[in-house]
DNA sequence: GTCCAGGGCCTAC
DNA sequence: GTAGGCCATGGA
């Protein structure tokens, strides 16, 4: 059986679907993606509630807001002068450009849409992705720390594989199934957050027979 | 008190 | 082209 099917197999059956990306709008998806960059989801969420009970949470509010009063607001998710920054840099292009909707944005071919959203000020290639992918619906593979870690440790990966070389190990072993990238990502970190952080702790893990690392740390 | 989190930008070499 | 510093909050 194909590794990377297994994996995914072992993975789904243990955690179950993840139901990512948990927004209400695509916008509000991609005001997440930027909002957790390097930083815990639990503050993120109450960046979002801040934006919310603001009714900030439309290209078109963020544009307006003050750069003082969305940094207040989203001050839980950290890095808030440079996210406050981005968050506006987005919105004010989706508002030039889009009619302020991201939805049009979203309506075009996969490869030029990303290059599009990696020209915006802090949007990156994990950033991009996941708009894509979770917003956009489109078969683009999200990688992150997590996905790096953790498939070394399953010995597929070096650990010094670059951020389009993990995601093109990932492209080219796996049909481009948008469900199947959005559950994959979601389960990777999942699984990550409960079994593969930096330090081991590999009891119950699902991978454990097919864990290099746990074979060699019995 | 220390470490880490669903990264990305900028600068120096 | 890449290693290192920087950005900031809150929970474990």
């Amino acid at each position: 059986m194909d590794q990377l099917r297994e994996i995914y197999q072992r993975l789904f059956d243990r955690y179950g679907p993840r139901h990512w990306w948990p927004a209400e709008t695509p916008f509000e998806m991609a005001v997440g993606a930027i909002l957790t960059q390097n930083t815990n989801w639990k503050n993120v969420e109450k960046a979002i509630a801040n934006l919310r009970a603001a009714g900030a949470l439309s290209p078109a509010a963020i544009c307006q807001l003050e750069r003082a009063e969305l940094e207040r607001l989203i001050n839980p998710s950290g890095f808030f002068r440079q996210k406050a920054e981005r968050l506006q840099l987005l919105s004010c292009y989706l508002r030039d450009h889009y009619q302020g909707r991201l939805v049009s944005m979203l309506r075009q071919p996969l490869e030029p849409l990303r290059e599009e959203l990696l020209a915006l000020k802090g949007v990156g290639p994990e950033t991009a992705d996941s708009i894509l992918l979770y917003a956009g619906e489109l078969p683009s593979f999200v990688v992150d720390a997590y996905t790096g870690r953790l498939f070394s440790r399953l010995g597929l990966l070096s650990g010094d594989e670059k951020y389009a070389q993990i995601r093109n190990y990932f492209s080219d072993r796996l049909p481009p199934d948008v469900a199947l990238f959005n559950e994959y990502h979601a389960l990777i970190v999942c699984h990550c957050k409960e079994h593969c952080r930096k330090r081991p702790l590999c009891a119950g893990c699902p991978l454990g027979e097919i864990c290099r690392y746990r074979q060699q740390n019995p």
